[in-house]
DNA sequence: ATCTTTCTAGTTTTT
DNA sequence: CTAGAAAGAT
């Protein structure tokens, strides 16, 4: 049965009237009968989150929970009780997967599909229709470009270029990463603060950020940030525009509350002083992105910021066994800034679950191919290749699995690399619809001005631009000039000239041909296929292959204007992919999956927890790491599989590692320390010395190995770490930094090495071998079984 | 204007 | 080590 349009629903007054079960509204919902059996299917706690519709409610939500049911439900609810109409109801989500799903989540409970509800979306979406319906408020029009990533870069580049800054010191990325900020903050150039301005370029930070914005002005372009500030400045300064606002949502909700930054809790506060009916949804123990302007802080004040607000914890789990919870559970409660829960289950089958492994690899290589085993034994038991993830901190660590599961011939796929609409033919393609559809967009025009090449190089680009900053006129425009004078080679100018003429071509049949046909025609005159059919190079035919996707994928919209509205905001088209195959990803994108085997390999110091977000954000860089452990964990339904490596090659250079802290803060009741066999035996590796490591048992079902106990001692302020009692490897000569007593961040000391080319020496991993060069504190070794390295000094010593 | 060599920096990522 | 970008050579 498809449901009525909600639009039939009753008109209610200000004071919508109560809920009449059976009545009209909940009629043409298909609710009737039904109405409150989507309220029987809750646990009692859920129920509450759904039922208290008054005044401002935060659900605290752990993993696994039922959050989304809880969202989708209390929407429902609203709906049938007659409570609101859809366009009265405000729901934000961070990702358009998010929407899409409660979408369609609220369609089913209805029982057909959900319309009427234009204010749900990402915020950056919904930041964009506000901006859109204001624009002129804020020195915009209305129908703006939404610049990706790339077009900002390159427009910042050319104001540092203009400001005589030197790009080379002052790198246009580093500007991009302070404007983001300022703009997470919710910060107009005039509010940034003096510390931050010199922060670039000396002092010339504030500068910068307000050119750059006068400039998209100029350009009628705004970028993320702006889709979240600008609708900020507009409710701050407007206060006739926020009244309306105010009227119109009865109702607020907000996804994953714990990620909004500065500038989305300001506009979320605004909006929620009319009617105070906000429901936030979050878990403070998943807050992964404080690196891109998350405050973890939003969620753990919600009670002052919003007074009298009730909070609701969701901690009944339904994903994970008793163990996994016990493990991940254990964990975050070493976090102080949380607001505390605990997660449970009712699962009565442990007697056969399994408690989480924890074992360890020789390098990164022995863990791919501890992990592969792993794997084909889990499939030999009929275990779905669909069902398994390795989730990594950092994406480099991706490709020793890779290499190993090619060998093997297992199939698996890679979550998270770079998205469809980033391709460089998208980008391609899409910056010449844009010139089509916008001729004054400058950005898309330069990209595509010499691609495919036609002459039209970096002298005459620059030529243009002196002569469009001059009249104030776009790009194209000046090119049009430009080609009636002779400032320009006959052949540059000849190519211009057709370009030109091509883009006023394509533009003139805007109206008159289909747009998936018009796209097919500006590719294909543009010579841009066949600048990809002339490719010699590998990936061409699938370049080839994802510009006819594009094409295809423009069929669901009306108008050109339309899709490239779409495309700009909607920066995923995830492909489904339905084969069988192992997923490989980050742990950040893993958040809100889950699957029945999970492996976390490379619990190690510095890689996770990262080095780097221990030196620069100190302990709470460390929680955020935590609950990022806390995060891969319960991923996992049945089965989780943490794993170290002693050695890893970064950034080329062998180096040995200690068992993550993280270790450590595992329970011993609910984990299961193994001896990875392949550790110490097989391989050869007896031949390069890790021998005498043989007859111990490093684990002795504790943790006791020999790096854990220098982790131990490190931790406990221990100043030289040594082996005690395990050989005469010395670990890293480091500088310590600790932070309320404990230790956040260890840094190799460099400095010249000490040793000479032609000395002998020991090394852990490839045994002996003599030095053939030095770099600082990087020595090249001819080593006699593993051949030549390169390795740290740190990590071999004279024999 | 384009091809080749040199240099440098190097988590996490959505919109 | 290794990818990507900028400087230098043709």
């Amino acid at each position: 049965m498809s449901g009525l349009p909600l639009s039939r629903a009753p008109i209610p007054g200000d004071d919508p009237p109560a809920p009449r079960p059976g009545g009209i509204a909940a009629r043409a919902l298909g609710l009737g009968q039904s109405a409150q059996s989507y309220l029987d299917k809750l646990n009692p706690e859920q129920r509450l989150a759904v039922e208290t519709l008054d005044g401002p409610v935060l659900v605290l939500a752990g993993a696994g929970t039922g959050k989304t049911r809880v969202l989708t439900t209390r929407i429902a609810h609203l709906l049938a009780t007659g409570r609101a109409r859809p366009y009265e109801i405000l729901a934000v989500t961070f990702t358009n997967k998010a929407a899409r799903e409660m979408k369609n989540r609220v369609g089913d409970l209805i029982g057909g599909v959900l319309e009427g509800m234009q204010w749900l979306g990402t915020f950056h979406s919904i930041g964009a229709k506000l901006l859109r319906r204001h624009a002129e408020l804020v020195g915009l029009k209305s129908g703006f470009t939404i610049l990706d990533t790339d077009d900002q870069i390159r427009l910042m580049k050319q104001i540092i270029a203009a400001e005589g800054i030197d790009e080379k010191r002052w790198p246009a990325r580093q500007l991009a990463g302070w404007i983001d900020t300022w703009k997470n903050r919710g910060l107009s150039p005039k509010d940034v603060p003096e510390s931050d301005a010199h922060a670039f370029a000396d002092g010339r930070g504030r500068k910068l950020y307000a050119a750059y914005q006068d400039r998209l002005k100029t350009l009628n372009a705004a970028d993320f940030g702006d889709l979240i500030l600008e609708p900020l400045k507009i409710l701050r300064e407007n206060p006739d525009v926020l009244a309306d606002y105010h009227r119109r949502f009865r109702y607020m909700l907000v996804d994953e509350y714990q990620d909004t930054n500065v500038a989305q809790y300001l506009w979320l506060r605004l909006l929620a002083q009319g009617r105070e009916n906000i429901c936030c949804v979050g878990d403070d123990d998943q807050s992964i992105y404080g690196w891109r302007g998350a405050e973890v802080d939003n969620i753990l004040r919600f009670e002052k910021d919003f007074p009298g607000a009730t909070v609701i914890r969701l901690e009944r789990n339904y994903r994970s066994t008793a163990h996994i919870l016990g493990a991940a559970s254990h964990l975050i409660a070493h976090n102080e800034s949380r607001l505390g829960k605990t997660l449970f289950t009712d699962r009565t089958d442990d007697d056969d679950t399994a408690k989480v492994f924890v074992s360890s690899s020789w390098d990164s290589e022995e863990e791919a191919r501890a992990v592969g085993e792993e794997i084909e034994q889990l499939q030999r038991k009929g275990h779905l290749l669909n069902e398994i993830a390795i989730l990594v901190r950092a994406s480099f660590q991706m490709r020793s699995f890779e290499d190993r599961f090619v060998t093997l011939g297992l199939n698996y796929r890679v979550i998270g690399g770079p998205r469809f609409y980033e391709r460089q033919e998208i980008r391609d393609a899409l910056a010449y619809f844009r010139v089509v559809a916008q001729p004054a967009d400058d950005l898309a025009f330069e990209r595509i001005v010499n691609t495919p090449r036609r002459g039209i190089g970096d002298a005459t680009v620059k030529l243009l631009h002196d002569r469009a900053r001059a009249r104030r006129v776009p790009l194209i425009d000046a090119a049009e000039e430009l080609i009636e004078t002779d400032e320009i080679a006959a052949r540059t100018r000849t190519a211009l000239r057709d370009l030109i003429a091509a883009f006023n071509r394509w533009r003139g049949q805007v109206d008159h041909l289909r747009h998936t046909d018009l796209a097919e025609i500006i590719l294909d005159e543009s010579g841009y296929t066949e600048m990809w059919q002339a490719d010699r190079a590998a990936d061409s035919p699938g370049r080839l292959e994802n510009l006819k996707e594009l094409v295809r994928s423009m069929d669901g919209f009306d108008s050109m204007i339309g899709f490239l509205e779409h495309v700009s905001l909607v920066m995923d088209a995830d492909s489904e992919a339905s084969a069988d195959a192992v997923s490989i990803m980050t742990l950040h994108s893993a958040k809100g999956l889950e699957f029945d085997t999970v492996f976390l390999p490379g619990w190690e110091e510095g890689l996770f927890p990262s080095q780097r977000t221990l030196d620069e954000n100190g302990r709470a860089g460390l929680e955020e790491e935590r609950r990022l452990a806390y995060v891969g964990i319960t991923r996992a339904r049945k089965r989780a599989y943490i794993r170290f490596a002693s050695n890893r090659r970064i950034h080329g250079l062998w180096q040995t590692s200690i068992p993550s802290r993280f270790l450590d803060e595992l329970p011993e009741a609910h984990v299961d320390v193994t001896e990875d066999t392949s550790t110490y035996g097989g391989y050869g590796m007896n031949a390069y010395g890790a021998s005498r490591f043989d007859n111990r048992d490093p684990f002795q079902n504790t943790y006791a190995t020999p790096g854990w106990q220098r982790a131990q001692k490190n931790r406990g302020g221990a100043a030289e770490s040594t082996m005690g009692g395990y050989g005469n490897f010395s670990g890293p000569k480091s500088s310590q930094r600790y932070l309320e007593g404990e230790l956040v961040a260890k840094s190799v000391v460099s400095g010249g090495s000490g040793y000479k080319a032609g000395e002998r020496v020991f090394h852990q991993k490839f045994g002996y071998g003599k030095i053939t060069g030095i770099d600082g504190n990087k020595l090249t070794i001819d080593f006699d079984k593993a051949g030549s390295k390169r390795v740290l000094d740190s990590f071999v010593e004279r024999h």
